[in-house]
This record gives C-alpha cells, structure tokens and sequence, in this order.
DNA sequence: CTGAAAGCGCTTACAG
DNA sequence: CTGAAAGCGCTTACAG
C-alpha cells in the first residue's frame, strides 16, 4: 500500500493544534517556546505512536540545510578512497548526515559537471580531491556559503581547508632508509602529474639523492596509459638502466606494476633490484618479499576530514580563516629494502 | 558573494510572464503547451544568459521525484563493491542520477537505519547488497512505490528484482577443476553466514565432491572474526588435517588471510597444497605462485544492475513482474592449481 | 495560447 | 503559552 505519507498537518488536525506547534515539538523547541509539558507530551505520544517522520526535502527546502555531504573522490573504488569513504561515512552518519558522492577520474571537466549537478541540490558541505584544473569550480562553491574541505592533494592559487599527509617528508625518509641499506642508484618512477602530492613527494625524493650527493634517476608515466603500457615503459626502463639498484614507486599501483615487471624480467628482490613504495596495498604485506611501503593512516586521515568539515558546518563558516592540517605517513619497513649481508 | 539564487518567479517578473510559462518552457512542454515558439525563445535566452538553474529541492518536493539513488552495499571499500559501485555511478549520472550511498558492514540493525535515513529523502529507487534480516524493511520500501534491485545475495522470502552471479555452478567448477588436477582432498573454507551466495557456493562445492564420490571437508569461521582469528583458525584446520592436499577459499580476504597462513606454515603452493578461490582480486595475480580465481564479471554485473533499475524507474513498476537476471562467473585458472609433474 | 492558484511538507518570524 | 500566515522554489490541474 502506497499509502501516503502522514505529514505534519495531518498530525496537527488530529490532534487539534496549529501545525506550527507540532513543527517546534518535533524539533525539541517545545522548551524554547514555552509548550506545556502536557502538549508537548500529548503530541510526542502520538508522533511515536503513528511513527511520523518528518519529511526530509520539505525541511530542507524551508531551511535550507540538506544533510547531505558531496564526497567527490577521484576512484571510490579503490584501494586508498574506497577505505576513506567508509570511515567518512561512518562518522557521517553518526552525525545525521548523508554522503553523495561522486568518481573523478581525474577528469577535470567531469569533475566540473560533478561540481554543477551537485550543487543543484543543496548539499551542505563538500569533500574533494581534486584534480587540476578545477579552481575556480571550487571557488564558487564556496562562495556560495558551503564548506569545503579539500584532500590528498592541494590546489595551487585555491585557499581553502587542506587535510593531506606529509608527502615529502615521508618520501624524504623512504629515499634515505633506501641509501642506509645500501642502495645507491634509487630510480624513483612516477606520473607524468602535477599534482601537488606528486610533485612533493618527487621533490622529497630529489632531497634525499641530493643531501647523499647521488644522481636522481627519475621515469615520469603518463597518467593515461593502460597497465599494459605502464609496464612496458617500466621494462624498458629497467633494461636502459642496469646500473639502477632500487626503484621507489610515487604510488601503489604503479608499484603493482612493477612488481609484475620484476617478476617477469626474473629480478630478484632486493638481491637484484630493491623495492620501496609510497601508499600501502594488501598486496605488498603479503608478496614474497613483502615490500616496503609507505603508509598514509588512512583512518586518522579521513577522522580529520570528516571532523574539519562537521567543525565548519557547525559554526558556519565557509570563509577564512582557512584550517591545514597534515597527518604524518609513517615507514613500514618490509623485506624488499633488507638486503642479506 | 552568497547571492540569493535566481528563482523562476524572478525570471518570471523579469519578462513579465508567469511562472508556470517558464516551469513548462524549462521542462520542455513549450510545445505540448502550445506557447509561442518566440516567447520559448525569449524565455530560454534569458535562462541561458543567466545561468538558471532550477532548484533540485524544490523539484522533488512538487514532484516527489529526487533523481537520487540509495546504493546500499556491505563495504564501500572493498575490492568487490567499490569497483562495482563505480561503474553504477558512472551509468546513473548519464541517466542524470546521482549516487547516496551507505556501507552496512553486514549488519541488519544499522541496514535498517540506512533504510529509514534514505526512506525519509525520498530517493527514487535502490540498490542493496543486503544482509540477512532485512527483508521487512526492503518489502516497505518496494511497497512506497520505489524500485528495487538486490545484487549478489538473496533473501529468501523477499520477492524482487535480483542480480547475482551462478555461485553454485561456477564454484562447482572450480571444485571440478580442481580435482581434474588430481587433487583429492579439497577443504573448502568459507564463512560461517547463511547468506545465499555463500551457500551457493558451498552447495557447488558439495556437489562437486560429492559427484566424484570423495568426503568434503568444511571449513566455517564466523563473519565477525578479525585478521589474526582468522588465520589463527585456518593454521589449526591445516594442521588438524594434514590430509587435505587443497584448498577452496569461499571469497577473496579468506584466501589473502590463507595465503599468509601457508606462507608462515612454510606451505609450497601447489606442490604441498593446492588453493583456489571465489572472487578475484589484484593480488592473485601477482601472487608467486598466482592464484587460481573464479572471477566475477564486475563490469557486467554492474551494467545489468543499474540498467535493470532504471527500466524499472522509467515503466514506473515497483511491483511484480520481478526481474532476474544471472550473470555468469569465469575461472581464470593460474599457478596455485596446477601440479608440476 | 497563457495565467492565477493551489499544493508539495516543512520552518519561522510575528502577533497576540 | 499558542496560532495564523508567509515563505522555501517548484509543478500542474484548471480556467479562460
């Protein structure tokens, strides 16, 4: 039975009051607006008894308040944001709120579409990891009195709230614990990208080659390219560099990559070529040898996401001042980087 | 600036007309009705010029629709439901639908929460991957008039549209397969949960066993087990039966956690112990040995679900005839499987 | 061919 | 202490 709906107005008829009234109860502002305990109770009673919930749009459009967070990621279905969108949703929810999200697949222009359709509907608040390209999309956003907060990567010429990890510093450390074993010749094999996190986390690597007074050896993969693709110019890599000693990989899945490459040239890790690899994936605890990564805490990344924007919305700032805050990676060293004396 | 949003009613007084001249112009019935192809054209320049833009909200409310879709599944970050979710996004935002979802983690209690949260917004139709006991709950939902479309598990006693995979004959398959290789004595190892596709899959195992006349030896750990319980119950059935020569993991983490026993137990694969598993994942692949997989078709899967949904939307049938529809798994046979003779 | 009006279900000044 | 009324921004019978 598609019956409909009670509404507010039926209740207030049922119960002989103004429909006002039953709006204030509702909302606990029964106190507030000096209700009788008995009317307030009379009406609650009821409510609970016909189980009335009131009608989400309807409230919405009179307050305009929606519940709802835009959660724009670049892939929800992968190993870094998939994990972030379950913890931000579960503390979402806890606070009444309702996650809409949406894939970018780095695109900036879908990105923008994502941008436009989402903002049609009101929603409250947006987290993003954006890709470049979509400045002033965000800006307009928050013009409009939404709270953004903006994560993984920065926008340049963007202020606005940032959570992000220490790439750098974490590439820095990975760069250096790979000299300390002994490496000497350490590729480093990124994207073709200039995104910020990327840029930093080549510039953390370029740090720890200089400060030992090393060569940088540096292989920049088009963000486009198929595995398939990837993998070839990581081979041939390989072959064109044979005094290369290590590799560090800007992010897992080019590691992953890797990976199959080493194997099938027959390399051994770390005898013939050692591994280390920013940003974690199942697969490298469990690979013989388990490889050496390292590990944004992603549980601790997206609490303070979800934590920042609640903040914001609450006290209703969408403007300055803007808040940063970097959750440090930490190193997990792995038997890929051990070399056996 | 947070400037007001420009309604309809401002366009209207702007070109002096009413309002539901411009609602039916913006809607496309200028034609239907029958205004003046000039005043359609006066009307679409200024929104055009403008920007306009209606409001979402607002929409919904007069028309009860929302062009939103509840995607409720057990684990937004998981390596089944988030690429799966993905490809259902992708397809719904062309149909001009956005994607709210939410993560049960297997649990009816907060399933139900999920359910009265997105019942309140009045989505348009939903997609769940739901856990038992929930069948109430989704039986109001269909009976609001809102299309439905369960995927991977069934309820049994809960008619509606279905979308699955052939678990039995594919794990039967796979059971087959593995006793072509001449392994013998397969356990299966599987979760202790009476979620249809898990007894699926289980029943293809028996059947498979049972057609070769050979004892079937069960493994079942209970759902909420974390990592290191797991594996610790798995360590002990290898031990306690040293005669099992095979392994048939019910679902991708089983396996990954079975990996790592073998590997700490010292365990060749597949000279010591063969293994094979339902569901794929990354690591398989690359495992040494790699992994024999029976693999869903996820692009499919995802493809058949939404556009069962939005048949079901646009002929505006909530109601029976439910549809069915199985989509076919494929063994993508590896290392692990086959014995070197 | 076009417009005035009611309605979707709520919130919230305002008045008493 | 409580209620009548306007308003959020649309849609859609209905009337002319």
């Amino acid at each position: 039975m598609a019956a409909k709906k009670t509404s507010i107005n039926d209740i207030a008829k049922h119960l002989n009051v103004a429909k006002s009234t039953v709006s204030f109860i509702i909302n606990g502002k029964a106190e507030e607006r000096r209700i009788s305990k008995e009317l307030e109770k009379r009406v609650l009673d009821y409510v609970n008894e016909i189980g009335f919930k009131p009608h989400h749009l309807a409230q919405s459009l009179a307050t305009g308040r929606s519940n709802s967070i835009g959660l724009i990621v670049e892939n929800i279905g992968d190993s870094f944001f998939g994990p972030i969108a379950l913890k931000i949703e579960e503390k979402a929810k806890k606070s009444g709120y309702r996650i809409v999200y949406s894939s970018t697949l780095g695109d900036s222009q879908s990105t923008k579409e994502i941008l436009r359709f989402f903002r049609e509907t009101q929603l409250d608040a947006y987290i993003i990891a954006p890709p470049l390209g979509v400045e002033d999309a965000i800006k307009e956003v928050i013009e409009e009195g939404r709270p953004v907060v903006v994560f993984d990567r920065r926008l340049e010429g963007l202020e606005t709230n940032y959570v992000g990890t220490n790439n750098q510093e974490a590439a820095y450390e990975a760069c250096v614990h790979m000299l300390d074993q002994g490496f000497e010749r350490v590729a480093f094999i990124t994207l073709d990208s200039d995104q910020s996190q990327m840029k930093e986390r080549l510039s953390g690597y370029l740090q720890g080659m200089a400060d030992h007074h090393l060569q940088a050896y540096i292989l920049k993969i088009p963000y486009d390219f198929a595995r398939e693709d990837r993998q070839g110019m990581i081979a041939h890599y390989i072959k064109d560099n044979p005094e290369v000693d290590a590799l560090f990989f800007a992010t897992n899945y080019l590691c992953i990559d890797g990976l199959e490459v080493t194997k099938n040239l027959g390399k051994a890790i770390p005898q013939d070529i050692g591994v280390i690899v920013f940003d974690e994936h199942d697969i490298f605890r469990l690979y013989s040898p388990a490889i050496t990564a390292v590990k944004q805490p992603l549980e601790k990344l997206s609490e303070t996401i979800i934590d920042m924007l609640l903040n914001k919305i609450s006290s209703k700032k969408s403007q300055p001042p803007f808040i940063e805050k970097i959750v440090p990676s930490t190193l997990v060293v792995r038997e890929s980087t051990i070399k056996r004396k």
